[in-house]
RNA sequence: GGGCAGUUACCAGAGUGGCCAAAUGGGGCUGACUGUAACUCAGCUGGCUUUCGCCUUCGGUGGUUCGAAUCCAUCACUGCCCA
């Protein structure tokens, strides 16, 4: 995998770049639609190639790994050949599963110990097990196996959890240094910076990560649960140290605004099951701001869904049709509103891309960010 | 014409003397959702009020009772059965 930074701007840290991977190439800025199970809920392919113009799309070691299993896996030769995406995959390696379903986990320094949500089965992954799982998946970029620590954990706690952190790190970059990809092409490791939300803590973490010289870095272990400022501050502490030549990828992040913020601050990727997940729960993300397509508001405002918005579906259907099939419990609402939320979403960080190479970036940022944050 | 059963909130439906503004479902309204155990979850759903509380309700009317959605009388309507 390699990244060129094409473009700086002068006004901010925001950047421009090319990621070359064996199954194409990713614009930077970029968001990356969610695909746990090795399908984007509600979306398929051709929508999500030709109408969303997605470019990468993520998985899920934890999800994978329990459901089809390493065997089908291994069988249907690695996730791309599996589920028919020609383009980048992304896994994440199951470290937020761990934090997520806290109730049913035990983290030792071997690894961690979890029951399946799915059958309850006891299972274990090492920083070790999850290289293994990952290569078998047979993403372009996999992530380290980390520990991501709550937004609210007091300092001692952030600080352990960063200690065990930094040893599964060298530890996934061992296993990953002496195994290769089972399906012939390149594989790149991201290390993951945590450290909560204490300065000295990610300083600390983007100084080990950055040592490490990977492909590319993540910024785990914000969103959940710190305030938003707070987490702008860790991404200006921790991209300060990172390196400017290689990628960074703000886990799981964000809203609309979140994003422009991020890429302000010098972030080149994103994820996020916001897009998706509130969207099926009914939210729609436009340019003139967020709306609840349940609300008896727009039962009879026959507008289309969005002016000259991103995608086919916005001026194919109009609000009051999507409320009426968000009502009426229509799949078809599902897929509109995945599928208008992923286009505006990938319009968002293009855009965004747009006006770095142009040099009016921050400009433009302001002029965007309290309309597509807004409650309409 | 006769017999039986029934009439409770937007709908369905529990409740058979005080703990009832009334269970539960559905529907409706509003909100939440940030590396997806999520087409999920939460709240509200007679009126006024932030809460406490007050007021008006269980087909209509009139009773019994300290107290009635619950008991009695009567009227109306609905369903089923027999003529």
């Amino acid at each position: 995998m390699q990244f060129e930074l094409q473009y700086t701007d002068s006004n901010s840290n925001a950047r421009a770049g090319l990621i070359t991977t064996d199954h194409g190439q990713i614009e930077t800025p970029i968001f990356m639609p969610v695909g746990t199970q090795g399908a984007v809920k509600a979306v398929h392919f051709t929508e999500l190639e030709n109408d969303i113009k997605a470019q990468i799309i993520l998985g899920n070691t934890y999800h994978l790994y329990l459901r089809p299993g390493l065997d089908i896996l291994r069988q249907s030769g690695g996730l791309h050949k599996f589920n028919g995406w020609k383009h980048p995959i992304l896994t994440d390696s199951g470290g937020f599963q761990v934090f997520s379903l806290a109730a049913n986990r035990k983290l030792t320094e071997e690894g961690a110990i979890f029951r399946s949500h799915i059958d309850g089965s006891k299972h274990i992954f090492t920083p070790e097990s999850v290289m293994d799982i990952e290569r078998t998946i047979g993403a372009d970029i996999i992530m380290a196996f980390d520990e991501c620590t709550p937004g609210d954990a007091d300092y001692a706690y952030a600080k352990k959890s960063l200690d065990l952190t930094e040893r599964w790190l060298d530890r996934c970059i061992g296993r990953f240094n002496s195994t290769e990809c089972e399906y012939g092409y390149k594989q790149a490791l991201f290390p993951i910076v945590q450290g909560c939300v204490y300065p000295d803590l990610r300083k600390r973490a983007a100084e080990n990560v950055a040592s490490k010289g990977a492909d590319g870095n993540a910024i785990g272990g914000l969103a959940v649960g710190e305030p938003t400022g707070k987490m702008y501050e860790m991404i200006e502490v921790v991209n300060e140290i990172l390196p400017k030549d290689k990628p960074r990828y703000l886990m799981g992040v964000g809203t609309p605004a979140n994003i422009l913020e991020a890429i302000e601050r010098g972030v080149d990727m994103f994820d996020c099951i916001m897009p998706t997940r509130n969207g099926r729960n009914g939210q729609i993300f436009t340019k003139n701001g967020i709306l609840n397509m349940r609300n008896q508001k727009w039962a009879n405002d026959f507008s289309p869904i969005e002016e000259d918005g991103a995608s086919v579906v916005d001026t194919l259907y109009s609000k009051a049709y999507l409320r009426h099939l968000f009502i009426a419990n229509e799949i078809l609402a599902l897929q509109i509103a995945s599928i208008h939320n992923l286009a505006f979403y990938l319009w968002l960080v293009k855009e965004a891309r747009k006006h770095i190479v142009a040099g009016d970036f921050v400009a433009w940022k302001g002029s965007i960010i309290d309309a597509i944050s807004r409650r309409i």
